[in-house]
DNA sequence: GCCCGGTATTGGTAATACAATATCATCGAG
DNA sequence: CTCGATGATATTGTATTACCAATACCGGGC
């Protein structure tokens, strides 16, 4: 018999696959700000999809704050500033339908507003479990040695352990959001880096969050950050990696 | 005829109203994480709706992390640090459950590390139109005279207006978000606050931002902040408002 | 020119079939 | 007889179809 997966990948919830390609659509720019997508039932034929999977990929899309929908005027398009770009599916959309460039340069800006904050608040606020997590991400890269993918796996952890041990919730969805971001970037463009610094410099902000030294910590978390920016300006300018 | 309208607000669509039912269960408590909620059909009845209404809320509260479900095991309550703290319901409903002492005090926290660096890029990044429209937003402050509702209102027009002026798409739903939660919260305390001094301050921002001085932007935006914290901290105290 | 009804489009409900999976019972081997 | 693997079953989420309600817009009739 004929098996269903010979139409594209599967295996997701269909209405994903279809919040997918409906966001991946708007993000393109197929349809402006303003503009009314397609009725329901059109949108259902072209993806073919039943319109109880496309009301939920509505919904989502919605819910992120892309379009709205009201009826008889349809389902339209909202202005940008009403997207939540912190959502990681819209941002996954944006770094695929836009120039990678611009993005990882407003992403630094945020996280080098955040991040140091971060870090102070962690040396302040971290318990020994806090410790515990962060010191373990901090082995875990220097013990990746040369393997690429565990190295990156326990630099993103090393990070976003910190973001947890502010004890502030909403210092956690943006660690979660440079997370994936930075997972994104990395499976795209590879990156290298220069691994021995990158340790020295994590272990400097892993020892003022041990040490309870805010101050400390959030120097050490800025001198991380422009040299991790300037790491990545360096590769997206083609530069060879050196190591 | 006996009218829909005798129980509960109405109007709002209702897979939001079950959405918020739930979500505040959750955030009370009542479902803790790891719990499985009742199964859907069981919620249906509870809550006298249909099981796509019931489908379309739960999608929400997994799109903003709160929940997870996957067949047989049931919906589960996820734990708190997947929770998308800086969606608008979400923080809605913790502020509606927990005490706000402490979630003003960590709102702060976020905006003292994201408000100065908004500010600066601003005063580099911000076009004309966004000189206007922060312009307005303060002319309006100084208009509102001794009407609280009109003051608070362009207030946060104001900080909103120098978010969207970053030209960085991250920092807006950070803007949108500070912008709701203050309303919030000036709901539930109205605030008088030192206004004049307000007004000034205001101006200065607005002044390094016109005349593009990133480090007078951020220094600006930095005293005002912590006169705002202050402020609030004196009304929470209890401390009579002071004009 | 104004009102009224038709129509198209989204919002909401119901019923039904399908798929995935944890639990439990049964069977067989040691 | 006990332990373990294996398969049936019940439960629960997934997906489709169909139908009715509310509403904004359009056009015709008075």
């Amino acid at each position: 018999m004929v098996s269903l997966e010979s139409l594209g990948n599967q295996s997701l919830k269909i209405h994903l696959r279809v919040a997918d390609q409906l966001g991946l659509a708007i993000l393109r720019g197929e349809y402006a700000p303003g503009d009314a997508l397609p009725p329901e039932i059109r949108l259902c034929e072209m993806l073919g999809v039943s319109r109880t999977a496309m009301r939920e990929a509505i919904r989502g899309l919605i819910a992120k704050g892309l379009i709205d929908s009201r009826p008889k005027l349809g389902t339209r398009v909202r202005p940008p500033e009403y997207w939540n770009h912190l959502d990681v599916d819209v941002l996954r959309w944006q770094l695929e339908v836009s120039d990678t460039e611009s993005y990882v340069r407003k992403m630094f800006q945020l996280r080098h507003a955040t991040e140091p904050a971060a870090t102070a608040i962690a040396a302040e606020n971290g318990t020994s479990e806090d410790h515990q997590r962060i010191e373990a991400a901090f082995n875990a890269m220097v013990a990746a040695g040369s393997d690429n993918g565990l190295f990156v796996e326990a630099d993103l952890a090393f990070h976003k352990s910190i973001y947890l041990a502010t004890h502030n919730e909403f210092f956690w969805p943006i660690g979660q959001l440079f997370s994936v971001a930075l997972k994104e970037m990395f499976r795209i463009a590879a990156l290298g880096s220069h691994r021995p610094r990158a340790i020295i410099e994590h272990g400097d902000v892993l020892r003022a969050i041990l040490e309870r030294k805010p101050d400390m910590a959030r120097a050490a978390a800025l001198t991380l950050l422009g040299n991790a920016a300037s790491d990545i300006r360096r590769i997206r300018e083609g530069a060879p990696e050196q190591r």
